[in-house]
DNA sequence: TAACAGTCAATATT
DNA sequence: AATATTGACTGTTA
């Protein structure tokens, strides 16, 4: 009852904005290649692809996005050009996607459309054949190139070539102003810091945005975005985590061991990871929160009966239950027909099962749960208590 | 207005 | 060289 059936007259905005990102800063190379292109692709059914994302049935970002992996180094065929060639997007966008989808329904419009691509893409074989000559032929214009500027002129800037030492990091001191943003790096401690923050209020309130930020000595912006950013990350992490589980569950023990996404957990992926404390049951010498003040903070005694929002309906993914091809006008190829295969246990080396870190992050989640439940609280309806 | 969703793009790792 | 990580930025959303 989710999705309405197609064949809606949609109502479009023919807005043809792409690119929205970034302002073109200064571009000026490959001379030859038309591609930050997201176009060309209309879809066998003539459609854009902002239209077949808005009547695409639902997908399963997991299992494209493995078969994607699978596709790319079964032929050689890096992810980079796969990225910017085929979803438009840079090379560690497309890490990200690959590594850590997130779940269909958990996805905008907008973050579906890398899906659909792929879905797309991997429908017709013959996009591998046509990436893998973009890829000869980017090596051929690379060659060519390196050959030319070798032997030829050397036009390129390199003042200084030969007489430095070491590597020329040549970061060039130009007369343009130095608006070369350094790019802040958090030292270790400091992400610690702002994970034991985070663990005792996944929103801190502005004040203590501003405190964190001069302890540590980082711009209140920088903290900020730390906030957000780790809550985004974390909540993806249990997005995977929640698939993980599904699809475990949903194939049972017995047969095939399977799916092993990557390496899930592991040391550490983006966050979560860091507090171990865990454990084992020797209670260690300092407490396993250690905070200087908990003074403050009345902390939200109220914890109604938590659960785990693990529990999320969708669907699973892992039992076969396959979205049918929408219309049968299969004009083409069969869009949407999944080109699944079975789940042939690609390599993927098993790592050991050590998902007790899974319990770790579900923990250091609960603060931010109870914040939700909170705000949730206010709401008189509790049909808009969305997780 | 704060939080989020998607990305970019500079670094880090492998 | 190819990938993975992550602070910051842009556009939405409630």
């Amino acid at each position: 009852m989710s999705v309405k059936s197609l064949g809606e007259p949609l109502g479009l905005q023919a807005s043809g904005h792409e690119q929205p990102q970034s302002s073109e800063p200064s571009e000026g190379s490959q001379p030859s290649t038309p591609l930050p292109l997201p176009l060309s692709t209309l879809g066998p059914t003539g459609l854009s692809i902002q239209e077949m994302v808005a009547m695409s049935p639902e997908l399963d970002t997991y299992t494209i996005t493995k078969k994607v992996k699978e596709v790319l180094t079964d032929n050689n065929l890096g992810q980079r050009l796969f990225g910017e060639t085929i979803l438009g997007l840079t090379q560690g966008s497309v890490s990200d996607l690959l590594a850590r989808p997130k779940p269909w329904h958990k996805l905008s419009l907008k973050g579906r459309e890398p899906f659909v691509r792929m879905q797309l893409w991997l429908s017709d074989p013959r996009n591998v054949e046509k990436l893998m000559d973009m890829k000869r032929m980017e090596k051929k214009a690379y060659m060519k190139r390196r050959h030319s500027s070798m032997s030829d002129t050397q036009p390129v800037e390199s003042g200084l070539v030969g007489t430095d030492f070491g590597q020329s990091s040549s970061p060039q001191h130009h007369p343009q102003q130095q608006l070369k943003k350094p790019r802040v790096v958090l030292a270790p401690e400091e992400k610690e810091a702002l994970k034991r923050a985070y663990q005792q209020k996944p929103y801190p309130s502005p004040k203590t945005i501003e405190e964190l930020a001069t302890q540590l000595n980082l711009k209140t912006s920088t903290v900020i975005n730390w906030f957000h950013n780790y809550r985004s990350r974390i909540r993806r992490e249990l997005f995977i985590e929640e698939i993980q589980a599904a699809g475990a569950a949903a194939s049972g023990e017995g047969g095939s061991p399977s799916v092993r996404p990557g390496k899930a957990s592991e040391g550490d992926s983006c966050d979560g990871t860091e507090m171990d404390a865990v454990a084992d049951d020797s209670k260690p010498p300092g407490s396993t929160l250690e905070e200087p003040s908990a003074a403050k903070a009345p902390t939200p005694s109220h914890s109604p009966t938590l659960r785990d929002p693990t529990t999320s309906a969708a669907e699973g993914p892992g039992t076969s239950g396959h979205q049918v091809p929408p219309q049968g006008s299969s004009s083409g190829l069969g869009l949407f027909g999944f080109p699944e295969t079975a789940p042939s246990a690609s390599s993927s080396t098993s790592r050991n099962p050590k998902d007790s870190n899974l319990r770790k992050k579900k923990a250091a989640n609960l603060n931010n749960i109870i914040h939700r439940l909170e705000k949730a609280a206010s709401k008189e309806d509790p049909s808009e208590w969305e997780f």
